[in-house]
This record gives structure tokens, sequence and C-alpha cells, in this order.
DNA sequence: TGATTTTTGTGATCATTAGAACAAAATTTA
DNA sequence: TAAATTTTGTTCTAATGATCACAAAAATCA
């Protein structure tokens, strides 16, 4: 299974459309949409098409009504739940980050081996592993991020899926083996940088040709 | 300027083989290096034609010269020098994290306004911003994290690029507006999560039709 | 009112890319 | 040595997806 390319530009949309309400808009123009998320205006006027969205011929389109489409496109009505493996570097990032929760998505809780991680006090509950299947059963819930270290990573992965989780994000540095019904979503930080690396290396040398 | 899924498709290898080196592997088939890494066969062995490896008919293909391959296509003979600007969560677990060490990516400094945090002691220097053009264009740097909060993202991406920055790995939720021979690449951590907490609805919802 | 301009909405085209399929090579087995 | 098997390497095909281009609609202007 793997995301579509139509679903990430949904969300790159979101991020700019509520960025133009804030300033004071109300309505955009595909052209205008265009130049913020860097994609084509032809192709935004298709995927808002797809979405059933319509625009004012001459007019432009509601900002409201997109995002509010968009939203229900994610099922945003209730409160996503989802629960955090790892407390490290990555894993305390994660629970700090106000973001998660301004898109009404809520970790609920953060297993961790280490039982002095526990006993610091977040914002969250930092439970022993042994606690997992409870929670994740109890709650219902489907998702996961995945940030505990490499060797761990299969391990805990297996857990987790064994409790019913469905989707995981992954952070990492691993190919998980995983049965095709589940969703994972590889964060690669170090490849993520090595790729910007590579393209800017390539512009440069690309450049000495001119 | 955008990425294409070949480079990615290229270091998801990379990680299969060294984990595969480490098991004891000197050898792979590309369909072992399917099943690894989720691609298709086929699709491997047209990567690695393109990459000029020659594989051995009913011998499969030697580890070491995919990866010495990989790494030449990524220009990786010296070590690779970024800046990071920003030591919120995001900031810190990049600091702390090893990875970038083990792929030789080397973080030479970062920059932050909090002057508390300058004083704090990580690993590696942490500058007040009006240091950035003196350390990026001394040391010849080309690409930048940027870890810094949504409302300064832009501002501090144009400083970056006024002292030269090429390429911009960009934590901060907000589409930057940048010149179009600058690299972005835009790591979005609520929407990967969100993505995943739709597909999984999508195939649950999927089921019940079932 | 009529002409002009602007922007949506969509059909057609073009390009990219993954996968299927098969021939060639090499190794094993009988 | 000959047959059978396995795996690469490449061509062909199919599908996906983005852009182009233009018609329809709506608003402004003369």
């Amino acid at each position: 299974m793997q995301s579509t390319d139509f679903t990430k530009r949904l969300l790159t949309y979101r991020l700019s459309l509520t960025h133009l309400k804030k300033v004071g808009l109300s309505d955009v123009y595909s052209h205008l949409l265009a130049s913020e998320t860097g994609h084509s205006a032809s192709l935004i006027r298709k995927d808002l098409s797809r979405l059933q969205v319509k625009g004012k011929r001459r007019g432009g389109y509601d900002i409201d009504n997109i995002l509010q489409t968009i939203n229900a496109y994610f099922g945003k009505k209730e409160r996503d739940k989802v629960v955090l493996a790892g407390m490290g570097n990555i894993g305390k990032a994660i629970v700090q980050n106000t973001d998660f929760e301004k898109h009404n998505i809520e970790i609920v809780a953060s297993f961790d081996l280490n039982p002095a991680i526990q006993r610091k006090k977040y914002s969250i509950p930092i439970l022993p592993m042994e606690k997992c299947k409870e929670i994740i059963v109890n709650q219902n819930i489907d998702v996961a991020i995945l940030a505990v270290p490499a060797y761990s990573a299969q391990s805990v992965c297996d857990q987790l899926i064994q409790c019913g989780i469905r989707g995981i994000m992954n952070f990492a540095p691993v190919n998980l083996k995983i049965p095709d019904n589940i969703y994972v979503s590889n964060v690669r930080l170090v490849d993520e940088l090595q790729q910007v690396i590579y393209h800017v290396k390539q512009q440069k040398k690309h450049e000495d040709y001119s």
C-alpha cells in the first residue's frame, strides 16, 4: 500500500489556505494557490474538481469551502488518537510539538523501556511497553508513531501490530517487515537531508557547464 | 525543482543492503532486495541497470559494489557539511541524532535567537543568528536544516538564502517562498501522520463493504 | 447593451514510470 | 555433455498523472 500524491497535495493546500485565511482572504484563485504551494494552477483546479469543490467562474474558490471539504475528506469530525513508542530525542520532540494538537490529533500515551524516563513529567503518560496492549485495545487506537532505536524497531513494530495497530509512522532507519494490510509511512530524516545535499550538488555541477 | 523517486529508492536500497551486509551476506538477488524494500524486483533491476551496476546472471549482485555505486552517485567522497537553524524540540532532536554523523554528514553549527539556549552545552556550537553569514560563507556551506517556529520560518529562510544557502530541509509547517534555483524538502510531520490516519480509515471503511 | 477580460472546468495530449514478459547467460543436475 | 533451472537485463505495454488548451461562464468596462 502506498500514499498518493493527491492526498499529500490536499494537505499542502490546507496549509496555504489556512495561512491565506489568517491573512484576511476569503476567496482564492487557482493561480494564487498555485504560487503559494508550488503546484500548477490547472492541477489545483483538477484536484478541486475531484473534491467536487465548485468555484465561481471569474470569482475564484471560497477558502472556507475548500478547507471544510479537505477536512471532511480526511474524516476530521472527531479527534484522532494515536500512541507513541519510544521517548528518545525524536519521541520527546513529538510529544512537545503542539502542531499535532492543533490538528486535533491526540497522542494518548507513550511507551518506553526506560523506567527513568517513565518517571519524568510530560504532558502525556509514559508507560512501560507491557501496558501497550491495554491502552491500544481499550482506547481502540489504530495508529502508532514508532520512534525507537533501529535495533528494536522491528520487534516493537511487531508488538504494536499484535496489539491491533494498523498504521505506523516510522522514524527508525530500517525497512520494516509488515503484513500488507498495515500501512507504514517512513520518515527518513537522514535520507531526506541526503537528497537535499545531492540536488544542490547536482545543480552546482550543472552550472559549471554553462 | 523536485525530488525524483529514483534517488529516494536508492537510499532505501542502501538501507537494506547495509543491513544485509551486517547480517553476513555479500551477494543479493533482485528478488530478495525487493522483499526487503517493498519495491518490485524488476524495478530494482532497472534501477541497478541505470546505475550501471552489473550483476551475474544466476549469481545476483555484489552488495559492496551496489553500495559503492550508490555512495558515488551521491558524491560521498568527502564529508558533507550543513547548518541548523532553530534549537527548539526538533532542532535538539536533530543535533542529538547520531545517524547524520554515521552517514558522514556534519552539522557544523546551529543558530538560535535565545541566548539561554546558546549557553547550554551541546556537541556543536549554538550561535546567534547574526553569526550565520560568517559560518556559511567561511565554511562554504550549501545546505541548511530549518527547524524554527512557523512564524519566523520565512524570514530565517530568506536570511539563509541571502548567506548563500542553496538547499533547505524545512520542518516548519509553512509553504516557503523561494527562488526557483533553491531546493527545498519539506518534512511535514503532522501531514505525514494525517496521511497514515487517513489510509487506515480508508482501509477500514473498505473492509466494511466486504 | 455589447465587447472584452478573467477565471473556472474539463477534454485531449503527452510524458513518465512501473510492471510484465521474455531472451540471454550461467550454473546445477542428471 | 545435455537438459533443466535460475536470475539478470531489456524491450514492450499499460496505466497513471500532469500540462495544455480551449470552451463556458461571469463580471467589468465602454
